[in-house]
RNA sequence: CGGGAUGUAGCGCAGCUUGGUAGCGCACCUCGCUUGGGACGAGGGGGUCGCACGUUCAAAUCGUGUCAUCCCGACCA
């Protein structure tokens, strides 16, 4: 390709509305253009990039034996309604009416399709196991699409879907594909990690995502990893070796009396007033999980994480009470406190979420649903009603320790580009989708499904590899693997070696742009570091000595060597990817 | 949906306070000059100033409303 004839216009400013790397880098190298939030055109070099990304899944989704199909991303109500997710879906859900105000949405997520397309085609044991994936755009609504191609209303996505006669089976196809997975993103030239998470709206039981560890603003998830052993987890699923429960080993209140504290709305007013460390006192707080309230017990000194909150309380959705809905709750409970004296006292026919670390609190301090006032010297008998609801509803922190070993937790950002379910039979079931055993007994399928986030991927290797001058594409996902730069067009010698170049390396099978605008050097270095070719070779002045320069983009690196040996280097570089 | 901000040419912005012929840089077109890290000069094309209503002789500028976009929280590949 003629960088004359390139479709692309590169920009001397970054977008005013990129905030993360990956989302600057790609306007302003003009791989991508917003039409819409969170909708974007792929330019010709982005979707270079795109359909490398996807030939890589695709090759190792076809070697892990799982065969590729395509789905209509057009769907009817009907199915939605079979799994019961016509509702619970949300807004998120692109709902549209046809001419004959029929209700249809774009597709989210395809398990409701494939499960119709397995129950109409999978009929005997004899024909399981089976994994069917396809590649194509998804539609989801998101309540605030930002950081570019991160995270999209409409993105290109892998997804799979595994049908077994039974666990053992999910359990072997699950393990092939975090193998697969590893493979591809080795083979993206991105460094991830598998980390167990909460398994959210798609349900089911074990899961695992696929992290690309960053230190930029990109990365929306806290991972946290033990440098010890190989647990690590999404903090919205991490656990953490319970705490211990005394501070300092002090007695603070031997005596169970109620204390006047007056203003004491926050932890830290109440421990500052009574002169305790925050561990010694039982907070309350008031969520809203499915429009109800729910109460959440835990020890002062430590946060609550919602989506295990939301678990423990067998909901799908999950926020923090206003102070409107609190006193709505106390008046109704009779009680007059302002949020600071909530307790779990009296909340009769309130679901009560107590966490782990309540149940080693003696003599606590806990809020008794009067304002200015807390009850001290308290034990779990005072206070937690008989049927309160034990879980881990716990936020972990960096530096408590290992569930599995011991040693302290770290903590670190992560994009998450890849995550695979066990569905078990959470669709098969309502669907009523069976198969025939060798006793002629039906069962439902054993489900799992995994998928990939094409466009989020290769966004995320942007994240990864970039400097102050522009992006470093890994080789295997570049939109090309080279750039010739003939500093002067005008210069005879140069550009017929340039030429000469161009042909044998574009004969060899190596994807390589010739830059051949009448430009200065500046402007198409620029570009080129910019736009991020791994290799740049540059037909200048030392053309008289017989040599070029060949920049390696990734290291920076550059040595001069003939065209021939140029040539060789970078023919041997696009051979070694497979 | 709550909180904050912004809408002026493809991109980045000024002008608005104090109403009076719509500007700058980049990009684009022409010519000259230049050619190893985003040169320079001259000329040129492109905008109903988000939209609506109002105030006024006159509105990008003032007022009201509305729409959109961006940022911070809940959603997720």
């Amino acid at each position: 390709m003629k960088m004359s004839k390139l479709f692309v216009q590169t920009l001397r400013e970054f977008p005013s509305d990129a905030e993360v790397v990956s989302h600057k880098m790609l306007g302003r190298a003009g791989f991508i253009k917003k039409l819409a939030p969170g909708v974007y055109t792929y330019m010709p070099l982005m979707w270079r990039v795109l359909k490398k990304v996807e030939n890589i899944v695709r090759e190792e989704m076809d070697k892990a034996g799982a065969q590729e199909l395509l789905m209509p991303f057009v769907q009817p109500k009907e199915l939605w309604e079979e799994s019961g997710r016509w509702e619970v879906y949300g807004r998120e859900l692109m709902r549209l009416k046809d001419r004959h105000d029929r209700d249809m949405c774009l597709g989210p997520t395809h398990e409701e399709i494939i499960t119709s397309v397995a129950r109409d085609n999978l009929k005997s044991y004899k024909q399981l196991p089976v994994n069917l994936y396809q590649i194509q755009s998804k539609f989801r609504d998101e309540i605030r699409p930002r950081y570019g191609l991160l995270r999209g209303r409409e993105f290109i996505m892998k997804d799979a879907y595994s049908f077994d006669i039974d666990e053992a089976g999910l359990d072997k196809e699950y393990e092939n594909m975090a193998l697969a997975y590893k493979k591809i993103f080795e083979r993206c030239g991105l460094a991830t990690k598998m980390v167990q998470s909460d398994s959210g709206a798609i349900g089911g039981s074990v899961s695992h995502e696929f992290m690309v560890i960053t230190d930029t603003d990109a990365g929306e998830n806290d991972v946290f990893y033990c440098n010890e052993c190989d647990y690590s987890a999404n903090s919205n699923h991490a656990v953490s070796k319970l705490p211990d429960a005394v501070v300092d080993g002090k007695d603070y209140f031997s005596k169970k009396e109620i204390l006047d504290t007056p203003s004491t709305h926050s932890i830290e007013e109440l421990s500052a007033f009574l002169k305790i460390p925050s561990t010694l006192i039982l907070k309350s707080l008031v969520y809203i999980v499915d429009k109800k309230p729910v109460i959440a017990l835990i020890r002062a000194d430590k946060a609550i994480e919602e989506t295990k909150l939301m678990n423990a309380a067998g909901g799908i959705e999950i926020r923090i009470a206003s102070a409107a809905e609190i006193a709505e709750l106390m008046q109704e409970k009779g009680f007059n406190a302002e949020p600071g004296f909530i307790g779990p006292n009296g909340m009769e026919n309130i679901k009560i979420i107590a966490d782990e670390t309540v149940y080693n609190m003696k003599n606590f301090v806990v809020g008794i649903n009067e304002t200015d006032k807390h009850l001290v010297g308290a034990n779990l008998d005072d206070v937690l009603p008989k049927d309160v609801i034990k879980a881990d509803i716990r936020l972990v922190e960096q530096g408590e320790l290992c569930p599995v070993c011991g040693r302290p937790l770290s903590v670190t950002k992560g994009i998450e580009v890849g995550n695979i379910f066990k569905l078990g039979t959470k669709y098969s079931k309502p669907m009523n989708a069976v198969y025939t055993d060798i006793n002629g007994k039906t069962h439902p399928y054993v489900m799992g499904c995994y998928g990939i986030g094409i466009s989020r991927t290769a966004a995320a290797a942007v994240e990864a590899h970039h400097d102050e001058h522009g992006i470093k594409w890994p080789l295997a996902i570049a939109p090309y693997h080279a750039v010739i730069v003939p500093v002067n067009i005008q210069d005879e010698a140069q550009m017929s070696v340039a030429n000469a170049l161009y042909e044998v390396l574009k004969n060899a099978g190596v994807e390589v742009v010739l830059d051949d605008r009448d430009e200065r050097a500046g402007v198409k270095f620029k570009d080129a570091d910019l736009i991020g070719f791994p290799f740049r070779i540059t037909v200048g002045k030392t053309i008289s000595e017989g040599l070029v320069e060949c920049k390696i983009r990734e290291s920076g690196e550059l040595i001069k060597l003939t065209p021939e040996e140029a040539k060789q280097n970078i023919i041997d570089a696009v051979l070694s990817l497979q």
